[in-house]
RNA sequence: GCGGAUGUGGCGAAACUGGCAGACGCGCCGGACUUAGGAUCCGGUGGGCAACCUUGCAGGUUCAAGUCCUGUCAUCCGCACCA
């Protein structure tokens, strides 16, 4: 078959008869299958979005016969960086080299022959879209979800931006590599930390790989503890944060981060010069050392005490950069006795340590940091784990001097870049009025296009005066846009929702429509977003559920992971390591189906691996073999007769419905790999059968229809083209998915394997009816048992119906 | 350091709740048809002459373990001083 005339030629006529889209009216039998949408950094689709995108396609059409009516969009997240670097390199705009990726990546989707639903494309970086992204900072922003605030960030001096904390990979820059510095900027955040309780325990509803889930559990952090009030001596106060309040009583220090603002007002004029050098010291330490759980501990005593509230004791207090001044309160409570860091430090420092909770059985090795029984700690001695910590939380209570208290690790969302490639954010900055939303009759505020984008650490709109300067919105005088644009993040949160309704131009979405669309059935994408894309689009759903504008709680009810198809030494594709396999080729020369049908094929889905091209050929041959066989009978016209069916179409019978059984199974698992096989063994049995004297045409023709109707979804324009020449009606994917026949899988004999102390012995067949008297009397009698078992005594027998016997001698 | 995953023929990989390990395919070997075969079709293919052995390694539970348990090694991924 001439693929690539076959291919063009379905494309069209898919174009014309508007199979792709979807269609409102059948809107109570909606299925939502979600690709993650494609970045446009790069003109040219590479083997990732083919993996991601083929056998996603392939599901797609499946439940599109299953009879749903599917919804599969396709967009791109058009701005960020990538864009933004390039432009600067070439010094193309951002805005016109990606409307030219997009342009061509269009046409390469296109040719990929996936039902893509075109009428609803989404476009990132075009106003249409922005003005609504902006809508939505509007809105959270109104909500008290948005604000601004001086705080310590991320700034990656390559990229010359600010980055949110799930942008930072082991203290470097996600993007580009560079390590990131800890710069005190004014910046907006989302308040995300708001969502963290939902968000951690509604990740129990979830149809999500478990990994996913737990990365995401982490990643918020939710920690049970107490907060603890200390007096100095001077008579400030400080909290510590805690989980081990059990061990309140060998508190033998406490320690604040260099940058608690106690520590400066509190040291010693003795002790000020070495503070004042350590403070400096921590830093200009940069972050990834700073966080590096293996550096030497380090502190200095400022010269002050303060007081345990339990037991009235004066405890030094040190400056020390373990402790993060963001986490909690950023001061800790020193027990070197049972905490592995403050063992380390007291040690160092000489300081006492005092064993408070014994182990269960007896011989407590310190640092201790199992729960166990408390010890020297006056009424509470005696208690356990769990019931000591909330006694002594409620005896602090009591006291005053502390609360129970949660703490996540997720910290809020920092959203704002000193980027030009995205979207304004839509706030003005007036010196009489402050902060100042840009009303939404003002929306979109338009990226300006004359812009040198440069970056040189500050804002590149800042420098584009004409985009500056604007009137108050409330008193009408002189005033300043914000500079900094909004992370792609933001635009990529919310565009499941924008794809139900993509031509609103009143709202970004018309709640009734979203209501009824979503949530996405099955979302497909990269694991590399776990904690990152994911994470905001749930927070953006719940957040808008809380506004009235959404009536469900998740967005996306089941995700799957592809994985990733590796070069073919084994690591990552890079154009630096040069093994980057481009599908360019392969499509040429075998075309898209053979290309996707390989892809399903060849690899484990949710595995990846290194590419191979091993099979590729044994795909094409596969389709080959279809071809034949479906064509060889194409003109004829069998007319049924009531016939008795052979053995041999008993057979075909049983591997044609095994077929559609396991291969509807493996679909809906996402196990193209096995469904693939399955067909091919179809294939086989059927070419068995063609070689029988007698056969039964029409029953024969039945098998070849449905051989099609299975393959339609894998190989969809090959299928097309097989199922007009063989007088089907258009189109192929009109019709119903076979449906399994119980019936034909029940066998008159199944072949069981007979053991005899476990070993396998033999294996016989064994009819379906036999008691199991009549079973054992078959076995017994069998030419290879026999000789092992007379005369011997038979301890037990095990049938395992359908499957095995074993005889214990 | 902590958490998670993976480890099966020469290769890509299968194996549902413990029940015939290696489905399907590549490669390889043999045959058929051919002027020819890099096309197609058919057969064979984990190891060992055998009994038997075989799912990273060492133990254990079980009539039965790739699958469950304990320990261990290797690789990959995530988090990394979160109190």
């Amino acid at each position: 078959m001439d693929m690539k005339s076959v291919e063009s030629k379905w494309q069209q006529r898919w174009e014309k008869s508007k199979e792709s889209v979807f269609n409102k009216k059948n809107i109570d039998k909606k299925f939502y299958v979600l690709e993650m949408f494609s970045y446009p950094s790069g003109a040219k689709l590479h083997i990732g979005h083919w993996y991601n995108y083929g056998p996603t396609d392939s599901y797609a059409r499946f439940k599109r016969m299953q009879g749903f009516e599917v919804f599969q969009p396709m967009g791109f997240d058009a701005f960020g960086l990538p864009a933004e670097n390039y432009a600067i390199k070439t010094k193309i705009h951002p805005k016109d080299s990606t409307e030219k990726n997009i342009a061509t990546m269009e046409t390469q989707l296109k040719a990929m022959g996936a039902m893509f639903d075109w009428s609803a494309e989404v476009k990132t970086c075009e106003e249409d879209y922005y003005k609504w992204t902006q809508w939505m900072f509007l809105k959270l922003f109104e909500k008290g979800l948005a604000y601004r605030k001086e705080a310590p960030v991320n700034w990656c001096p390559s990229c010359n931006t600010v980055l949110a904390n799930e942008q930072v990979t082991e203290g470097c820059c996600e993007r580009c590599g560079t390590p990131v510095v800890k710069k005190d900027l004014t910046q907006w955040f989302f308040k995300i930390t708001e969502y963290a309780d939902e968000l951690l325990q509604a990740l129990d509803t979830l149809d999500w790989p478990e990994k996913t889930k737990l990365m995401q559990r982490n990643w918020i952090g939710k920690s049970i503890g107490c907060e603890i009030e200390f007096a100095c001596e001077s008579g400030d106060t400080f909290k510590v944060f805690t989980t081990r309040c059990d061990t309140v009583f060998g508190v033998s220090f406490v320690a604040l981060a260099p940058e608690h603002p106690l520590v400066r007002k509190l040291v010693s004029d003795e002790c000020r010069p070495a503070v004042e050098a350590y403070i400096a010291e921590t830093a200009k330490t940069n972050e990834i050392e700073r966080l590096s759980s293996a550096r030497e501990k380090t502190g200095a005593f400022i010269g002050h005490y303060a007081i345990n509230p339990v037991n009235g004791e004066k405890v030094p207090i040190y400056a020390a950069d373990y402790v993060l001044y963001s986490y909690g309160t950023g001061a800790v409570m020193g027990v070197p006795a049972h905490d592995e860091r403050d063992f380390v430090f007291a040690q160092k420092y000489g300081l006492p340590i005092k064993k408070v909770i014994e182990n269960k059985n007896g011989n407590t090795v310190l640092p201790y940091t199992e729960d166990g029984i408390c010890v020297n700690s006056l009424q509470f001695d005696g208690q356990f784990g769990d019931d000591a910590r909330s006694a002594i939380a409620n005896h602090l209570t009591k006291m005053g001097k502390g609360a129970r208290k949660v703490n996540y690790r997720l910290r809020d969302w920092l959203v704002s870049r000193q980027r030009y490639w995205g979207a304004p954010i839509p706030v003005v900055h007036c010196p009489h009025c402050g902060i100042v939303p840009v009303p939404y009759k003002d929306l979109p505020v338009k990226l300006p296009y004359n812009v040198e984008f440069e970056p040189d650490g500050k804002s590149p709109l800042a420098k584009c005066d004409e985009f500056m300067h604007v009137k108050c919105p409330v008193c009408g005088q002189d005033a300043m846009r914000d500079p900094d644009t909004l992370d792609t993040f933001v635009c990529s949160s919310w565009y499941y929702l924008r794809y139900a309704d993509a031509h609103n131009a009143k709202q970004p979405f018309d709640p009734e429509i979203v209501n009824k669309m979503l949530p996405v059935d099955k979302y497909v994408g990269g694991a590399e977003h776990a904690c990152m894309h994911l994470l905001y689009a749930r927070f953006f759903t719940k957040a808008l559920r809380d506004m009235g504008y959404l009536n469900f709680d998740e967005p996306f009810k089941s995700l799957v992971h592809q994985g990733v198809i590796l070069g073919p030494d084994g690591n990552r594709m890079s154009k630096s390591k040069g093994n980057v396999v481009s599908p360019d080729e392969y499509i040429q020369s075998y075309g898209s189906d053979v290309f996707r049908l390989y892809l399903m094929f060849g690899f484990s889905y949710t595995e990846g691996g290194p590419w191979s091209d091993d099979g590729i050929k044994s795909v094409a041959k596969f389709l080959d073999r279809v071809e034949r066989l479906v064509t060889k009978y194409k003109d004829e016209k069998p007319s049924k007769e009531e016939k008795t069916a052979s053995a041999a179409e008993k057979e075909l019978n049983f591997v044609r419905h095994n077929t559609i059984r396991q291969v509807t199974r493996d679909l809906e698992n996402f196990s193209f790999n096995t469904a693939v096989a399955r067909l091919m063994e179809y294939v086989n049995a059927l070419y068995k059968y063609d070689g029988e004297a007698e056969k039964d045409a029409a029953f024969y023709k039945e098998c070849r229809r449905d051989l099609l109707l299975l393959l339609a979804p894998f190989a969809p324009h090959f299928t097309e083209e097989l199922w007009e020449q063989t007088g089907g009606k258009y189109s192929v994917f009109d019709q119903p998915y076979p449906v399994c026949d119980e019936a034909a899988l029940v066998r008159e004999e199944v072949e069981y394997a007979i053991q005899i102390n476990s070993k396998i012995k033999t294996k016989m067949m064994i009819g379906k009816d036999l008691t199991e008297e009549q079973l054992r009397a078959a076995v017994l009698a069998n030419d290879a048992v026999r000789p092992l078992t007379e005369g011997k005594v038979i301890k037990k027998w095990i049938v395992v119906p359908g499957r095995l016997v074993n005889i214990i001698l």
